[in-house]
RNA sequence: GCCCGGAUGGCGGAAUUGGUAGACGCGCUGGUCUCAAACACCAGUGGCAGCAAUGCUGUGCCGGUUCGAUCCCGGCUCCGGGUACCA
């Protein structure tokens, strides 16, 4: 019988469609849950490509696997459909987005469905359904409701924050001012950067390293906006901490801690010569408070233009408005050259009371520390560059730890940095009574902090680089806040009840240049008017896309509760997700943002887990072959032809070199997955890119590997299609029942690691024994069908029914495997002399090791290399190896 | 610069994490089938030497630990990802 996948996939696609087949069960009483997530895709209008199915068939396996073992099964599909592609589109054509999101979702759920994998489409989430997006915006009033009481390392609600009594005192302005100061959601004027292309603001986290936009690539620029910010900085002790007891990738805690940015230090304050002002400072090393030779602030600092003494205004002022252009030119380019100028000001050290100058420099950040810092130049490196430019001292006060005694002169002599470890010298005064000398780093900072505390000059203090998060953007085709601004300037939410707030309808998408959304086009939809007739308006702003996949995989879990946000039971049950896995792109930023607002919720006990992703997993991005020329230019992939394993230039003839590449339209190397299927069916698309390689390692497509996998699976259907190839008694050869055994604990092992390219190629090493064998019993194929069936579940419903059964494999219990079977007992030694491999024996499992000596040194073959030498030592490792030690 | 990965045949990759390097697949070579080709099937396939048995060599490079190293340690080179003066 020959392998007509066509007719297979769609036969069996269309049963698990009416049978209803992966309909999550409601039962809530299985002890045995696996909720089984993909990263949602935003549906674009490219349609899927080859990267989409990689995780999604690595769940669908899971999945498939985890029910056949008895598990409850929750495994959902959606879209994280709002967006700016739809609304660009809708800016040009006038097509409003949410007929381009409709239709770019059909395509999507097509596509998938073409794959057979088996989502529960009952479930099926859009976050652009206001049915959805009601309770994104309920959670931002829970934001906007809660603080954090850091006592307690905890979110609350508002209701139960204490105001202190010289604020109950001030008034009612003043006691709203201290509760919007503790919301976790705030609306407030920040500098914040703007893409003038996308006419949007981006966060910090969107904007690249050269000022570009993440999006489009385009340059940002700086502009002071009203916005929305969210204070996820206060919880990034929990963030840190929530690590601990997640089957993560160690790289991507380590990507989210590096982003989070904890340091440890101090804050010292320092007194400005002439003002009654103190300069706070954070630093890492107060240990260095005697090597302080001068201070610098951030030009952006409130204090600059103040401390600033008229002799340098002008220079100073000078300074401050070129930092302020640089920030919007390039800031690569200046980011090594240091520059600065005097503000004519100096401070007083508070460990020796000395004098030290203040200058302006733009390598101190406004928004890191205190925008201000002590500069030690003996001992950070930054500092010591700015000191050798402007000559200013360098005092080393410590004594370094290293051999080299050039080294170590330089270093006293102040002509060399060193921030590593060493004895503290010249960092005593009799006068503050403070002396760190002969400490080491450790001891002295110890020590120092708590002269600092004892002396009220400063304090431990833990700094985050982690900002807060700007959370509104000036477009259309996003959530809309529900929020009212009144004339009075009050600021007041929608009451739930008023939920869900939808988008108007609008003429034009087109958002204005000085930062308004199109929201503030909609008049009608604007203007509201309260009962005494105050009047207000709404915000025009929306959310940013982060705000709908931020909680996704709780609406999954009850996603047609109108009442509430999901029942609370249900969630109990399904929370946390089991295994998530989705591209390594979302590394920091989606998975950082949700699992701050999962911990928000968890805090109002609106959710039962303190982290919502149990077990996370990256797969790799998947490349393609694409061709260059000698001089490195790319060429697309339509002109190239393959002669005797090399490449040529099909019009000039030029060779050409593979290389391996991101797909893209230019070089016409996109590999579209309808065509694989339509060439060779949904099982070896999904089997192919299971057998590329591992998961989660980047792999290039190859065309010719899935005419390898397809061979296996035409392979497989035409033996156990083949009732011939059945015998009809019931006892398996020994062989036989060994290799399937082998093959079920292999892949079953392999499905729970997800090495799943490891787990096919068991498979197939099965595959070439039965059919060397050439017969094998009913059972042995029930049983190989069953394990093959996560993998390539069409080819096995259509071979299951061939063996005569009436009912789909998807919920057959999974195969046990017989550790009896697996026992060998013979094992063939590899017998090495010096380490080198000169003959295999076989021997019985069970010998000693005096035993398994004997035999290999009665060996014939064992002679001829015993005589080469004297045996100095024999190790003989049972069930491993001998290794035979000779001395010549 | 810093942090995190990685480097194994012609190619994708495997190796119980110190114990027979190269599983499985692709490609290639030879054979069977065919008028022929494709498909399918059988055999071979790291490199060098040899008719062969076999020997030497081999996991990016240099060195070390060990009876034994793809795996551990020290020092490099190259590639990929993250980050950007974070005090």
């Amino acid at each position: 019988m020959d392998y007509n996948f066509e007719e297979i996939e769609k036969k069996w696609q269309r049963y698990w469609d009416e049978n209803k087949t992966f309909r999550t069960p409601d039962d809530l009483t299985n002890p045995k849950k696996c909720y089984v997530l993909d990263m949602f895709p935003y549906p674009s209008g490219a349609g899927l490509h080859v990267g989409h199915p990689e995780g999604y068939t690595a769940t669908d396996i899971y999945s498939r696997y985890k029910r056949m073992k008895g598990y409850n099964v929750l495994h959902p599909m959606g879209w994280d459909a709002f967006g700016l592609p739809a609304e660009q589109y809708a800016i040009q054509t006038g097509t409003h987005p949410s007929e381009t999101t409709r239709k770019n979702c059909d395509t999507f759920r097509r596509q998938i469905k073409s794959l057979g994998l088996s989502y529960d489409w009952e479930r099926e989430i859009n976050t652009t359904d206001p049915k959805y997006f009601k309770w994104t915006q309920w959670i931002f009033i829970k934001l906007y409701n809660t603080w954090f009481d850091e006592k307690l390392q905890k979110g609350r609600p508002v209701s139960e924050l204490e105001i202190p009594d010289n604020i109950m005192k001030s008034g009612k302005d003043e006691i709203t001012k201290y509760v919007d100061s503790k919301r976790l959601a705030y609306y407030d004027n920040a500098l914040v950067w703007w893409c003038p292309e996308c006419r949007i603001v981006c966060s910090n986290e969107e904007v690249l390293y050269d000022g570009s936009h993440e999006k489009c690539g385009n340059k940002v620029e700086k502009k002071n906006l009203k916005q929305w910010m969210l204070r996820i900085p206060l919880y990034a002790e929990r963030l840190l901490s929530g690590f601990d007891d997640l089957e993560w990738p160690e790289g991507i805690k380590e990507m989210q801690r590096n982003w989070i940015g904890r340091s440890t230090g101090a804050e010292v304050d320092f007194i400005i010569e002439g003002f009654d002002r103190k300069l706070t400072v954070f630093t890492t090393r107060p240990d260095t408070l005697f090597g302080a030779t001068y201070m610098v602030i951030a030009p952006e600092h409130p204090l600059t233009k103040e401390i600033t003494t008229d002799e340098h205004r002008e220079s100073v002022a000078d300074y401050i408005r070129a930092a302020s252009m640089k920030s919007e030119l390039d800031r690569t380019d200046l980011a090594r050259e240091k520059s600065g100028v005097f503000t004519g000001c100096y401070a007083i050290n508070p460990v020796n009371r000395k004098k030290i100058p203040i200058w302006v420099a733009d390598y101190v950040l406004t928004g890191y520390g205190t925008g201000a810092i002590m500069a030690v130049p003996a001992h950070d490196t930054r500092d010591f560059e700015f000191a050798e430019k402007f000559n200013l001292p360098v005092i080393c006060i410590m004594d370094p730890d290293v051999d080299d005694p050039e080294q170590k002169s330089r270093v006293r002599e102040g002509k060399e940095c060193w921030t590593e470890d060493g004895r503290f010298i010249n960092s005593s005064d009799e006068n503050t009574g403070i002396n760190i000398n002969n400490l080491n780093k450790e001891a002295g900072i110890a020590l120092m902090i708590e002269w600092l505390e004892k002396t009220g000059t400063g304090k431990a203090k833990v700094n985050y680089k982690l900002r807060d998060w700007l959370f509104s953007r000036q477009r259309y085709w996003g959530e809309p806040f529900p929020v009212i601004h009144w004339e009075n300037g009050e600021i007041t939410l929608l009451d739930e009840n008023e939920l869900p707030l939808k988008l108007p309808e609008l003429e034009k998408y087109l958002p204005g240049d000085s930062g308004e959304s199109p929201l503030a086009n909609a008049d009608e939809w604007l203007t509201v008017t309260d009962s005494s007739g105050r009047k207000g308006r709404r915000e025009t702003n929306t959310m940013p896309q982060w705000a709908g996949s931020c909680w996704y995989y709780l609406r999954f879990i009850d996603p047609g509760n109108d009442s509430r946000i999901f029942d609370p039971e249900k969630e109990k049950y399904w929370m946390p997700v089991d295994l998530y896995i989705g591209g390594a792109e979302h590394a920091v930023l989606h998975l950082l943002y949700s699992r701050f607002w999962h911990k928000v919720l968890f805090d109002l006990g609106i959710v039962s887990t303190d982290e919502p992703y149990k077990r996370l997993f990256n797969q790799g991005m998947i490349l393609a072959y694409a061709y260059e020329n000698e001089l490195g230019a790319k060429v697309s992939a339509d002109l190239v032809e393959e002669r005797n394993g090399k490449y040529y230039n099909k019009e000039t003839g030029a060779p050409l070199k593979q290389i391996v590449a991101k797909m893209s339209k230019s070089l016409k190397n996109v590999v579209n997955p309808d065509d694989v299927v339509q060439k060779y069916g949904a099982d070896s698309l999904r089997l192919y890119e299971m057998f590329m390689g591992p998961l989660d390692i980047i792999k290039p497509w190859d065309d010719k590997g899935v005419k390898g996998v397809f061979n296996f699976l035409a392979r497989t259907f035409r033996f156990f299609s083949n009732q011939e190839n059945i015998t009809s008694g019931k006892e398996e050869s020994t062989d036989i029942l060994k290799g399937l055994h082998q093959a079920i604990r292999k892949v079953e092992g392999d499905i729970e690691n997800l090495r799943f390219n490891t787990a096919i190629s068991a498979m197939m090493i099965f595959l070439n024994l039965a059919v060397k064998k050439g017969k094998v019993t009913r059972e042995t194929v029930n049983i190989f069908i069953k394990i093959l069936s996560p993998f390539a579940p069409h080819l096995a419903e259509e071979l299951w029914r061939i063996q005569g059964h009436d009912r789909s494999i998807a919920h057959e219990p999974w195969p046990e495997v017989n550790e009896e079977l697996l026992k060998e007992d013979i094992i063939e030694y590899p017998v090495s002399f010096n380490g080198k491999l000169r003959f295999t024996i076989e021997l019985p499992v069970n010998l000693d090791k005096d035993e398994i000596t004997k035999r290999v040194l009665g060996d014939e073959r064992a002679r001829k290399w015993l005589d080469t030498g004297t045996v100095v030592k024999i190790i003989v490792v049972p069930q491993r190896i001998v290794n035979i030690v000779l001395k010549k």
